[in-house]
DNA sequence: AGGTTTTTCCAAAACGTTTTGGAAACTAAA
DNA sequence: TTTAGTTTCCAAAACGTTTTGGAAAAACCT
């Protein structure tokens, strides 16, 4: 089935079948709804690359997937996968092509965004792993490329984005470690140049002056390393350090591994002697007894979202979405009386 | 640059300068390099809309994830990951389309594939997750759909495919242990009714009686599920009954993460009281302590082979690949002495 | 009624390729 | 030299859409 036999059938031009289809204010309501009829009858969808071609669009989907850095490891793959499967869903219902493509290093990345516009013609792209300035976006702009970021960065530019909500979910494990009477309490953050770290840093901050709790220093510690080794050295040095300390808080699942080990080592069960929550953590999770208390997001529905952005009316007003993080409660937090 | 204008720079027809690019035999050896070395001095490359619609092709790979069983696990997921990155990077130097989508129960698996096939109009398909006897085979083939499969099946039918050598893996695993002379090993598997699981099984076996080792049932354990706790749980059972044990293969990451934790609970050293060896193990290992040695295969360039297949000559001879394992060594094995 | 605007439709051109069915130019055979 | 065969090229049609630039019909004003 194709348009030139669905607008005989129908008794009208080809013409007006598809911009009937495209919902063009230039057919009538009423023979709009006879062509969907139709159309859905017979099972027609316009063929896509003569589409693309006649209208002089690609209609395809950049996304680079950085193999380096924080996403040199599985782990973070893992949570990235879970990212596309929620992109791909909302790709293949709006029949948009997926060019996906990998990056060893920080070079090839970016000429991968290079390769993207200028030979694969790509003409959207899901922009992540954003940094506090980042050059791509500007990029992006001048190249009149339709784009969503997965991640906010530091300047001023408005573009549309979807983002874990960084501060808010410190905010929310600090406020369920102060109801259970928490006060003295570490965060083990990972390097601030990535700005969801410094967020979440900013979310540590701003409930314990909220809190007028007096800030000390040592109990906020940034590891730069996916090492567990070099997690468990660093937690294991802030505890002796800090003896008062009753809860940590993790924010990868490296460092979690990592204090798991340093308390095991210094002996602290635990859940009992002190309390342990962690960002994501439901791979270190499989492997630690007790089970450990972590905040999460759906990040399935992140990947929706961002597609939901790129292919809504770009007038709209709402142009970001921040998911809500939630606390899935383990065994690993303790109530101090 | 299209074509019209790189002919007019020749001063050839399109025509020839289309026919000369594919290959033809009915353009002079001379006229063919001039046009290739024009094409590559203004860069040109043919529009993939415009050629798939004159060709009546779709030149699209689709690729269906199954999001239930084994694949519902970010642990599977990450390394389910790297056969699509090393897939990518010969599809995007193809030139094909690549189509993913997702299933989350084995029904909405079956409708993917009618779907990509009926619908979708992809014309290759990379067939995954197979079944002992797999019906897809003969969808494909009725279809007349280029396909290669991301595993064997038991069945007679000949088609391409690639695969982890399972039954090599097992085979290398137990004459690394047997030199370090361990002579009771445990083999904790996932249901047989994944091809996989049987192949391994069946290495196990075979190397026992090769080695005229009397098999101990109570040695062999299935587990089916994916649950850490249920593993951990079935080891730790395992353990308490066989307390002669001095080694455990784990034949995927669920049941390591299961025994690490079952090991932790019975106070036993891993390395040191037991060795564990474990399939692949690359994420649980990323937070274990001590890391754990492992087997594992290259499955990003099985992921490139399996676009190799798909796109060379059907006529060749070889039509399979079968990956090598490899030991990585790391701090969970013992000499018995 | 006549004029103007709005609504609704359509023919034809365009998008950039591949493929078909020759035709011209050469080569080999007689 | 003629004929038959081979090599090398090309014009034109086809693929299935979208978009442009009207035109006819209907609705609205004076």
């Amino acid at each position: 089935m194709n348009i030139k036999k669905l607008a005989k059938k129908l008794g009208l031009s080809i013409t007006t079948v598809s911009r009937g289809l495209g919902g063009y204010s230039d057919v009538s309501e009423s023979t709009r709804e006879r062509i969907i009829r139709f159309a859905n009858k017979y099972n027609y969808s316009p063929n896509p690359n003569a589409s693309n071609l006649a209208s002089r669009k690609t209609n395809t989907l950049g996304f680079v997937i950085p193999l380096y850095g924080l996403n040199s490891n599985r782990l973070n793959q893992a949570s990235f996968f879970e990212f596309i499967s929620g992109m791909s869903e909302k790709i293949n219902s709006e029949k948009i092509q997926f060019l996906m493509t990998f990056a060893n290093t920080i070079a090839e990345e970016k000429e991968a965004y290079k390769r993207l516009i200028d030979v694969q013609k790509v003409d959207k792209i899901i922009l992540h792993n954003l940094q506090k300035n980042d050059s791509r976006i500007k990029l992006l702009q001048d190249n009149n490329i339709n784009f969503v970021g997965w991640g906010r960065t530091q300047g001023k530019i408005n573009y549309p984005w979807v983002d874990l909500d960084n501060e808010g979910s410190v905010d929310l494990i600090m406020h369920y470690l102060f109801e259970k009477n928490h006060r003295k309490i570490a965060f083990i953050n990972v390097n601030e140049k990535y700005n969801f770290a410094f967020q979440r840093k900013l979310g540590y901050i701003k409930f314990l002056k909220q809190k007028k709790i007096k800030i000390n220093k040592n109990y906020y510690v940034t590891v730069d390393g996916e090492d567990p080794e070099l997690n468990s050295a660093e937690i294991k040095k802030l505890i002796e350090k800090n003896s008062k300390l009753t809860a940590i808080i993790c924010s990868s699942e490296y460092s979690a591994a990592g204090a798991i080990k340093a308390l095991n080592e210094l002996n602290l069960k635990i859940g009992k002697d002190i309390s342990l929550i962690t960002f994501d953590g439901s791979v270190v999770n499989s492997i630690s007894s007790p089970s450990i208390t972590a905040v999460t997001h759906d990040r399935k529905q992140l990947g929706q979202k961002a597609i939901e952005l790129l292919t809504t009316n770009k007038r709209s007003k709402i142009n970001n979405y921040l998911a809500k993080p939630k606390i899935i409660e383990r065994g690993s937090v303790h109530k101090v009386i």
